[in-house]
DNA sequence: ATTCGTGCAAAATCTTTGCATTCGA
DNA sequence: TCGAATGCAAAGATTTTGCACGAAT
């Protein structure tokens, strides 16, 4: 029914069937499936910093020849995230985004609230100020967000 | 029809018509109706930190005997939002929240993702960086939001 | 052989919108 | 007066869910 697209990107060997991401989902009673592996391909191959909504998850998948429903999509995002595989944003856009959680290159957002678009900036001291800041009120922190909403040079001159 | 609620809290005489913001609606070209200004006068009169969705938004409407709809609380909020009055909060619960902005008070929010419980903390320091930030990338900044999600005390025990 | 995951369609949420009426300036 | 705001109900958008079938362990 579903080819699990062998073809593009990394063929579906031994490799990524030892993949620590599929360990854990085992670990947890979950199930490898050719959905969410390849979910799982699709963030990764995103280019530093990108983001998806579930939607445009969806497109992606479609694209890639395979009829995973928009429901699995959400259900997929929705289990990586409570993994701690995904990091859920939210541009005020009413709806969500989704990106992967990668703990060594921590980044913010700017939010351009005319145009919609975001950019990226790397602020190591403000994934500090988080963890700090949490564990003075006793918190185990999770993710931290810092969203900057504003009007971009673009948008300015546009008015 | 609807009752401008002239019992409770201040009485909406010659002090309220002069109020700025109402200033700053009719100069928009906006008009000042008793729903607008119920509507400003709870969000003035809850507890600094609090926060309220457009549904609880709505009961606390009713509840004070104006019979506004929904439809009317949701405008409202996208109008006083628009013009920087309010702050719209996002804590990845499908719906949004808002609260009075008061520039004098900054303050953030940590998120428990446990209970949806959330705890205000002021950092005035956060504040500057957003500005900083936004300024590198040209941004006219608008509002910075940063926002701490993990578990707390309480969860972390329950569990 | 179980039990979990998926697809589909329906439902549930949250938010916006069209239209006739009412109301503020 | 006249255009803006409101209420209502209907429509939109996003996300979730029940159920039968198919797939992973």
């Amino acid at each position: 029914m579903n080819n699990p697209n062998s073809e593009k990107l990394e063929p579906l060997n031994a490799d990524e069937l030892s993949d620590p991401v599929f360990d854990s989902l085992r670990k947890r009673g979950h199930r490898v499936t050719a959905q969410r592996e390849l979910i799982l391909q699709i963030f990764r191959n995103l280019p530093h910093g990108q983001h998806l909504s579930a939607e445009e998850l969806h497109g992606q998948l479609l694209e890639r020849g395979s009829s995973v429903s928009l429901a699995t999509a959400y259900r997929t995002l929705k289990l990586l995230t409570s993994m701690g595989l995904l990091r859920e944003l939210d541009f005020a856009e009413g709806h969500k985004h989704y990106e992967l959680k990668q703990d060594d290159l921590p980044h913010q957002h700017i939010i351009c609230t005319g145009c919609n678009s975001t950019l990226e900036f790397e602020d190591h001291f403000l994934e500090e100020a988080g963890q700090k800041i949490g564990a003075r009120y006793n918190f185990d922190v999770v993710d931290a967000q810092f969203k900057i909403f504003g009007i971009c040079q673009q948008c300015r001159k546009t008015r």
